[in-house]
DNA sequence: CCTACCATTAAACAGTTGTTTCAAACAGGC
DNA sequence: GCCTGTTTGAAACAACTGTTTAATGGTAGG
């Protein structure tokens, strides 16, 4: 995976990246990376600053094009004349996931568990940059969805834009757990598979009509039982 | 929340969800939870082994009572003559969630981002057991919502027990991200506001006739970008 | 050739980690 | 009282953490 090509800060980023999305930040040590990659200890804080830049390189260079893909994919559904359907709105912010994890040049597979850890894991410096250039994608798909999706309360659409990146970042992120669920582990090339499937199940839930809503009294079913200690 | 009256193992139990939750298992130093549970440091050792000991304890003080009212509603929809519904197949895995958060005796609105950080964080040993523990709990659901989705493919219904999972963990456990998306944080006694808004919008997802599926060809929609390299 | 400058190396730094040790304090049974 | 086992206490342990230092190799410019 690393070619013996690469530089050394390149060989210390895959590494990094290998061994963040395995084991996660806090329990990789700079040694492991460095031995990964075979390099000096002090290339990581020569190159990077210090173990904090290192991780927030290792995002960025991640998060960036993914965030960017994105919003490139809604320019072009916003500069056509006719309105975006909501399968296309959907399509536009998950399918760039697909191409990331499919490319090896950008990842492969390895990277959808480093998202999944994303928020686990950052440090508070990152996640203030992190944060910024989410909200701004969120923001403007959040439009998007609500121009197509008019009769549903801009509210309630941000909850399911909510349900819709859990349901996207999770069974990606947690491929053990999958495995648990569906008895087979996904084959990491097609995390297309994924997206095939999932669009098509929050495309339903997008659009079904809300709960009455806030104040509004509970189905009037009987309650089941809550956890009891033991 | 912790009683002056508590045992040292309770004090260290709830010092350390508490940690867990907030920073995570590796981020968190023992001395840190003994200094939170002021309590001496041996104690840990004494009373749970290790910090893996600790670590486990935590975990499944609060995962098993979860799983148990699961297979408890599961058991008392089953047990009834009419067959259950899809919306009560749901609430039944759901709703125990919203009794752990709401009650701080278990836990109350910090044991979900434990929950969240489960996967994450897991260590070996306590990650099989956990495995084995939420396998038995998803088979029997993915039973039950086979026999609510007569006409949906079994297979299908796995993959949408899995999104499921992912649009009720994530978005609870990652409050952060929420106050991202939502503009405010949730209130965290109302988990079941997530319950009840999510509720039909996975039922929904559940509904919907599958694609055409494995071998079948996309849709003749034209492709959106992939990420570019930097 | 020499001088800058960048990259790499090995070694050491100070701080923190989980764990262990052993003595002191405590409880209840006789 | 004394003796049992269990629980707490302060201190030390070795191992590992991220980071820094100072010396080295390499290469382009004058």
């Amino acid at each position: 995976m690393t070619s013996l090509l690469d530089s050394t800060k390149d060989r210390i980023l895959a590494a990094a990246e290998e061994l963040f999305a395995r084991t996660g930040v806090a329990r990789t040590s700079l040694r492991a990376i460095t031995a990964l990659a075979r390099v000096n200890l002090a290339a990581v804080n020569y190159h990077f600053g210090s173990k904090d830049g290192l991780v927030e390189e290792v995002y960025r260079r991640r998060l960036e094009p993914l965030n960017r893909a994105r919003l490139a994919n809604l320019d072009r559904l916003e500069r056509r004349s006719r309105k975006a359907s909501l399968e296309e709105v959907l399509e536009a912010f998950m399918s760039p996931v697909a191409m990331l994890a499919r490319d090896p040049a950008q990842g492969g597979p390895t990277v959808m568990r480093l998202l999944g850890q994303t928020h686990a894991e950052a440090e508070e410096p990152f996640k203030a940059w992190f944060a910024g250039e989410y909200k701004r994608v969120l923001e403007r798909y959040h439009a998007a969805l609500c121009r197509s999706l008019p009769e549903i309360p801009p509210e309630d659409v941000r909850w399911r834009l909510q349900f819709l990146i859990g349901a996207l970042t999770y069974p990606v992120a947690e491929r053990q757990l999958v495995e648990l669920v569906s008895g087979e582990a996904i084959d990491p090339a097609d995390v297309s598979h994924v997206i095939e499937r999932l669009l098509p199940f929050v495309a339903a839930g997008f659009r079904v009509a809300p709960e009455i809503s806030r104040q509004g009294r509970r189905a009037p079913r009987r309650r089941p039982n809550s956890p009891r200690k033991r």
